[in-house]
DNA sequence: CAAACATGCAACCAAATGGTTGCATGTTTA
DNA sequence: TAAACATGCAACCATTTGGTTGCATGTTTG
């Protein structure tokens, strides 16, 4: 399993999140390639894919002397699924507010 | 300014979600109570919330002798719309892919 | 087969992170 | 007013993080 925080933690990073958004308009990708201008050294970068692939946020896949890394949503459904719980409650709040003031005036 | 990174990174800790669950449903609650039972000191929880803070995930208010703390909304929708985005996305392949799948058999 | 390619693994390093403790300061309350 | 309360600030520490380099290994290709 992968907790909430450990998701968060994963895409808390400008690099990873690159990364993901890269992964997330391309389908599939060598490592070689989705690692390429990120501003890091190869190892660098790769260091921070295993992170996301950690998180159950990406996945592997060897191919021949390549690897092909793809998306995995999940984990990203997961994540979400708290913000809009989260959200969920504050929408609450300001209609409460909003019959609130309407009683008062 | 918060980039999507740095509310993410902010939610990545599980004392400083377990703090955002506190306040979703507390609506505002002074610094002491929030911080009380997280498993480490107050001044170690009130590091956690500054950092909720200057992501704007969080809010302070003095009053008195008390700092009410309130969830800031507007960076927790910053976020679901990233991660809502990246799902259209799978969603959209995975559309493709059974239509794929219909052709061929 | 040798060279080029795609990748992995490990050691290493500076900086950031997550936590602590001690003490100072303003605010209620008995 | 003195004690209790709510909080802030700063120094300090161990561990994690984000990055590097060097080298080894399996896979294509000329």
């Amino acid at each position: 399993m992968t907790t909430e925080a450990e998701i968060y933690k994963a895409l808390g990073d400008p690099i990873r999140l690159e990364i993901v958004k890269r992964l997330s308009s391309k389908r599939s990708c060598a490592i070689g390639e989705l690692c390429q201008d990120l501003g890091i050294s190869r190892q660098g970068a790769r260091k921070q894919l295993q992170i996301l692939v950690n998180a159950n946020i990406a996945s592997l896949n060897s191919v021949g002397r390549e690897t092909k890394v793809a998306l995995d949503i999940k984990s990203l459904q997961q994540a979400q699924r708290f913000i809009s719980q989260l959200e969920k409650v504050w929408e609450n709040r300001l209609l409460a507010l909003k019959d609130f003031v309407e009683v008062v005036r």
